[in-house]
DNA sequence: ATGTTACATAACTATATACTTATATACTTA
DNA sequence: TAAGTATATAAGTATATAGTTATGTAACAT
């Protein structure tokens, strides 16, 4: 099902972008990995750590960094035997963008014809 | 499960919020009733006229009408026998605020000791 | 009052999501 | 090479979500 106003950021369909960059949001233990790595207290975590921030198990945490990194929230570099998931800063732009252009439409009347 | 930031918009705690809100909008049907209602095609959707649009029943459209009114996205007013369901300016406002928040954090790397 | 319309709620079902434990894989180190 | 560590994936389970049909409720019309 779609809502036929094309992303300028690719392929998909921009609502399709927007229901899974919502429900990769939408979940306490995402939000809880990304405030902290947001916070700045550390430079970079381990899976592991993340497990422990969480309080789950390390595959529920790689579990969650699957997600967040499938949606470009996160990308992953591997460094020896760990894993650093850091914030996809230019996907999280076009997210944030995507996100306004809502917003956008909801106060504003935008008509759904844009292209 | 929470994240130490206080909203200052209530009580909750501003992850909670935005865990809420993201889950109401992480999903395709409750997204295509959004971009309906803000494309100013129409003034205002009975709620039977909601469910076509989704090719939903009516009482599934009622459900998602229910989440997004009580996230305080869209609220309802009676009208006779119709009940016609709006965004609620101020709230999704407050609502836009708390995303900006969010992504401002990752973005600047804010502290989690924000009060 | 009675019937009709519009919507909400209840009860149920199918699927999706979020965990768990067990196991596989990749890298490091002795 | 063998053992240990870090992470991913697989398989299974419990709960949440999203839909259905059936029924209840409120307003309107006759």
């Amino acid at each position: 099902m779609m809502l036929g106003i094309n992303s300028e950021y690719g392929e998909e369909d921009l609502s399709e972008e927007l229901e899974e960059l919502f429900k990769a949001l939408g979940n306490m233990n995402r939000l809880i990995l990304i405030y902290n790595l947001a916070s700045g207290e550390k430079e970079k975590f381990s899976v592991n750590e993340m497990a422990k921030m969480m309080g789950l198990t390390q595959p529920a945490a790689s579990q969650h960094l699957k997600i967040l990194k499938t949606v470009k929230i996160l990308h992953a570099k591997k460094q020896g035997n760990y894993i650093y998931y850091t914030f996809n800063q230019n996907a999280l732009l076009k997210h944030k963008d995507k996100i306004d252009f809502l917003f956008g439409c909801v106060f504003s009347k935008c008509n759904k014809s844009k292209k």
